[in-house]
RNA sequence: GCGGAUGUGGCGAAAUUGGCAGACGCGCUGGAUUUAGGUUCCAGUUCCCGCAAGGGAGUGUAGGUUCAAGUCCUAUCAUCCGCACCA
């Protein structure tokens, strides 16, 4: 057959036109074969795909396919996550409505889904902007209000000026808002709906165990950070002159002794009881400088608050300070400054000359001696000066003495965590609204659940205001009360959309049902999740409220699983020629410009051979140059070898079958393993150059048993030109359902072992021998090598090492 | 400051178990095909010396272990990422 010239769009566009209606990419619902659910972080519509999203999409297309092929029934859905704030931007911008932006930007998206032709299972498609989903983001936060996951308090709050809504803590980088890395972020005090996250602290840090095999370790490491767990004692110190407790929490209880003062953080509401008016002046200041600002940045500052507290263990009078360092949204919001053996006390006490008194040795070294002391010693040591405890060792004066304030009744042994509750509330229009209703009668009122879904109105002007736009929505704010019949005002801020995603992947298993979030029986057989792949900015919170839902699920009874995601998979950036991509830069490779020029063959294929796939990628058009030609030079191959004669046998024949099988069995153990589809792909390289050399040495036999498995493995990565061969070879049927070939190792080792022969560790020669050929028969054949003997003439043989099947090496003097 | 990762040709990278450093691709050089450009095919391409045969050096830097180190150990530098007053 004559060589064909590899036109791309001309065979993706057939292919794309036969593939309209296909159903072969559909989840099998009873299947006798073993499941597997690979899923890939959902898009936000942002309107288009670029290169960033191809990478992560190719990876988990690949491997759907592989799966596939290796007989599995593969759930691979993809979804929208549709709400949040670009659409109201967008609708401010110009002046159309979010739901109509959104849906648009769906559209499209989803069309250049299609043309990359990723095996997405599109029945299953779920978009968290409609009532069909955000009804059971409601039915959830019932549930979680019923057990008092979800509660309401007036709190201080990250308010972006720009955003003109609250953040959540997680959402404020350094100092400023995660979208506008230049605003400060202002504190404000509001109402706010939060999910009691911190119940479940310890088990989110407790079932880390059962992620150490599946999960990247950096990825554990940033969660175990993030929820911040920390063993100590809480202590109360006594109001001077009064039976007021104020409760520290201290990791260092055997340093006790050695606290100078107490210092309250400036929002502790003991200051309202404590300071004058104009030191209530100066803690509010504490309040407002420290908003928003690095904290490394701000220099610690307090002052003396008129009073003393007393010490339990020992009775001392030590003086009250407010301190700007002193947090608090972490344990009490008072700690006890204990200077010598806290640097940061240190730095505190030394600037206002507060008394700094040493109470720990180092094992075998001496004990502070103040003045002079220049730096904390925070280490662990001996206890001194420390009552009856003194002479033990840190951690058990630490023990004894938490067991003393309980017995005491003045403290205990304690945990604290660094993670706090999720504030869910937003004040913004596109989102979820939140189901509850205030009832001037009947104080809040949860929606009752046949009541739901509480639809988002449609006719809402933004206007970008600071008030939720849903204020001025009467016919949304004013009702009747579910309980009392009488004039009430719904709720009108919206949720947060991390709620969305925290929870989507379970109803990809019944998407359609109206009656339930889903029915347990399809989450017990699809669940956890197999494989999940997305950027590693999503480690600490996507994937934390996820495993928060889980458990909360399990514990409603609607799941049994404890965690989502068996195995997590952390792709990395790309980047354009050397720049991270943005839209500012204007140097975002978009995905449909890729299809145009090169074709999605070239697309994927380019993103999966530039590096590893946890690794970062540098697009470079060129480099997508090569990987086009490559797919030519596969496809012209094909096209002229096909129905061309040749005799039955050829005298490469056995080289190729060497070839192909070593690259099969590299492919085969790299899709069970580490995933490294460049090397793949360059494996596949080295095969086709192979082709190339021996093309007319090859049998009829071999070139038949090549170009179908050639189809067959290019199917996970390039599956357009993958089925246009597989149909040139004759077959019908998609490719990608064919069984995947199996390797055999006797073919693919070579027929003699080659056996490096170095002299002091120098390569020097090589000689052959059959594999298993023993060691001393190596050493004769190594020396008798004439290369080998010029190398050592004249020198005297030291010592011989030979490794069967690898190499001799020969130590010469 | 704490934690983690990464340093290999002009570039992206490979070397999975301590055993041939640089597979594969880009770029570049040369040749063939072509009226020409492009395409395609073939060859070369770590650096230094050499016409060549050949030799020497070489995986951020300095040491160490070993017959043998990109790989293991110690120190150090650089870059990137995450966390950062968490008591």
């Amino acid at each position: 057959m004559p060589e064909k010239p590899y036109d791309h769009a001309k065979i993706e566009l057939k292919w794309y036109q036969r593939w309209q209606n296909a159903d072969f990419y559909r989840a099998e619902e009873n299947s006798a074969k073993p499941k597997f659910y690979v899923l890939e972080m959902l898009p936000y519509p942002s309107g288009t795909l670029h290169i960033g999203h191809i990478r992560n999409y190719s990876i988990g297309d690949a491997l759907a396919r592989y799966k596939w092929m290796r007989g599995f029934n593969v759930l691979h859905p993809m979804g929208w996550d549709a709400f949040g704030l670009p659409a109201e931007n967008a609708a401010i911008a110009n002046r159309q409505p979010p739901r109509q932006w959104t849906l648009q930007n769906i559209q499209a998206m989803k069309k250049t889904h299609r043309r990359f032709a990723f095996s997405y299972d599109w029945d299953r498609e779920v978009s968290t902007c409609e009532p069909e989903y955000y009804r059971w983001n409601q039915w959830f936060f019932l549930k979680m209000l019923e057990r008092g996951l979800a509660y309401r308090k007036k709190a201080l709050v990250n308010w972006c000026p720009k955003c003109a809504t609250v953040l959540a803590n997680e959402q404020v980088v350094e100092g400023c808002c995660w979208r506008h890395e230049d605003t400060p972020v202002e504190q404000r005090a509001l109402e706010q709906w939060f999910l009691k996250i911190t119940a479940y602290a310890d088990q989110l840090l407790a079932d880390m165990r059962q992620l150490e095999d599946g999960w990247p370790e950096r990825v554990l490491i940033m969660q175990r950070n993030w929820i911040g767990r920390s063993e100590g004692a809480e202590i109360d110190f006594t109001l001077a002159g009064t039976d007021q407790k104020i409760r520290v929490f201290t990791t260092r209880v055997d340093t006790i002794y050695g606290a100078t003062c107490v210092i309250l953080a400036p929002e502790h509401p003991l200051n309202a009881q404590l300071l004058d008016p104009a030191g209530q002046a100066r803690a509010k200041a504490m309040v407002d400088a420290r908003a928003g600002r690095d904290p490394g940045d701000i220099e610690k500052e307090g002052f003396f608050s008129g009073s003393y507290a007393v010490n339990p263990y020992s009775d001392e009078n030590v003086p009250i300070w407010v301190g700007n360092f002193v947090l608090m949204g972490y344990g009490t919001g008072a700690i006890m400054a204990v200077p010598a053996h806290d640097e940061r006390d240190f730095e505190f006490c030394r600037k206002y000359s507060i008394a700094i008194r040493p109470v720990i040795r180092p094992v075998g070294g001496e004990l502070g001696v103040e003045p002079g002391l220049t730096v904390a010693f925070t280490e662990d040591g001996i206890v001194e000066h420390t009552g009856d405890w003194s002479g033990l060792t840190s951690e058990e004066a630490r023990d004894k003495m938490a067991a003393h304030a309980r017995v005491n009744g003045f403290g205990d042994a304690a945990v604290t965590f660094r993670i706090k509750d999720w504030g869910i509330s937003r004040q913004r229009y596109w989102g979820t609204p939140i189901p509850v209703i205030y009832c001037p009668a009947c104080g809040l009122v949860a929606v009752p659940e046949d009541q739901l879904p509480v639809r988002l109105p449609d006719r809402v002007e933004i206007t970008g205001a600071g008030r939720s736009p849903l204020e001025n929505v009467p016919e949304f704010v004013n009702v009747a009360c579910p309980k009392c019949g009488g004039a009430a005002r719904r709720e009108t801020d919206t949720m947060d959309t991390f709620i969305d995603s925290s929870w989507y992947f379970y109803r990809y298993c019944d998407p359609h049902n109206d009656k339930a979030p889903f029915d347990p029986a399809k989450i017990a057989y699809w669940f956890e999740i197999d494989q999940y792949i997305g950027g590693v900015e999503h480690a600490i919170l996507h994937l934390i409220y996820s495993r928060f839902f889980t458990k909360v699920m399990r514990d409603i009874g609607l799941i049994r699983n404890s965690e989502p995601v068996r195995r997590l998979f952390t792709q990395g950036m790309v980047i354009a020629e050397g720049a991270k991509m943005s839209k500012s830069k204007g140097n975002v490779v978009g995905a449909d410009l890729l299809a145009e020029k090169y074709g999605a063959d070239t697309a994927r294929m380019f993103v999966l051979f530039a590096a590893p796939p946890e690794k970062e990628v540098d697009w470079r058009w060129e480099g997508a140059d090569g990987i086009y030609r490559f797919l030519g030079r596969v496809y012209r191959f094909a096209t002229r070898r096909i129905g061309t004669a040749a005799p039955e046998a050829g005298a490469a024949d056995r080289q190729v079958l060497r070839k192909l099988h070593q690259c099969l069995q590299k492919i085969t153990e790299d899709f069970e393993s580490r995933w490294h589809f460049n090397t793949c792909i360059a494996s596949i390289m080295e095969l086709v150059n192979v082709l190339y050399a021996e093309e007319e040495n090859i049998g009829s036999a071999v070139l038949n048993d090549v170009l179908v498995k050639l189809a067959l493995m290019l199917a996970p990565f390039a599956p357009y030109l993958a089925q246009e061969i597989w149909e040139e070879l004759g077959h019908d049927g998609p490719v990608f359902r064919q069984q995947w070939p199996a390797y055999d190792p006797e073919l693919a080792k070579p027929e003699e072992a080659e056996i490096v022969v170095q002299v002091n560790g120098k390569l020097r020669s090589r000689v052959y021998a059959p594999f298993g050929t023993p060691q001393d028969a190596l050493e004769k054949l190594a020396l008798a090598d004439p290369k080998t003997q010029q190398s050592i003439a004249a020198k005297q043989i030291v010592r011989i090492i030979a490794v069967p099947d690898k190499l001799v090496n020969i130590v010469v003097k």
